[in-house]
DNA sequence: ACAATAACTCACCCGAAAGTGAGCAACAAA
DNA sequence: TTTGTTGCTCACTTTCGGGTGAGTTATTGT
């Protein structure tokens, strides 16, 4: 899902510390992306289409969303079904069992920003 | 913690949706800097001054070890005692309850890591 | 006299991410 | 025949965040 530790990043004192921190510096960067994690809770919701995940952030563009799409997927927290390959495509979105553990991870982050404002 | 919603970014169909997704986003970014976890994380394990925290990530400069900790302040993260007034000044750096409860859903998130890579 | 220490801040650069404009495929409806 | 649909990709510009170099403060150690 993300490269391994960057040249320097580690060395002899903190190496367990480090363990621990570049993995989670890799998540967060893996999930950090604008808006990935709300198309990844829609699709989850039952959003199925680009077409309806477009109406549903009319602020988000094509080509975010397009990118957002391909990462969720390469990152196997989504996947992508194609129902009809003849133009229009039809092409479903369902989220893993991956992406629906993060998911509950993502909630109560939002539980806990709640609860601190 | 952060800004309220941008314009544009909310509209009559997924008012409800994206003020989930908005919170969630704005929580990843301000978690998602490089560094901050880690630090937020050290000084939890009980690292409590500027310079320890230095020499536990020694890739990690004085400006940014700097902004971090004083995001970390602002974000309600830490809090941040001074010792002595006189030069050298002695500061103490120590993780409040939202620190807290928040690296406990940072835990989570490394465990979902590890578990499926 | 000089360097070192602790804890920063300011000004700047540069690469990556976000956002924008355009286009495309091939079929169906107006 | 033109427009619309669906699901994108490519190229470009702009914005932002990370990283670097230098400087500051006053006291203490050599």
């Amino acid at each position: 899902m993300s490269s391994p530790l960057k040249p320097g990043t580690s060395n002899a004192y903190n190496i367990t510390a480090l363990s621990l921190a570049c993995e989670v510096n890799d998540i967060l960067r893996d999930i950090g992306p604008r808006w990935k994690m709300q198309v990844l809770h829609n699709i989850a919701a039952g959003t199925k289409q680009f077409s309806s995940l477009k109406q549903a952030f009319p602020s988000l563009s094509d080509q975010i969303l397009g990118k957002r799409l391909s990462e969720l997927v390469d990152d196997g927290l989504i996947h992508k079904i194609v129902m009809q390959e003849k133009v229009p495509k039809r092409i479903h979105y369902f989220t893993s069992d991956k992406g629906l553990e993060l998911l509950k991870i993502i909630d109560e982050l939002h539980k806990w920003g709640l609860k601190w404002q």
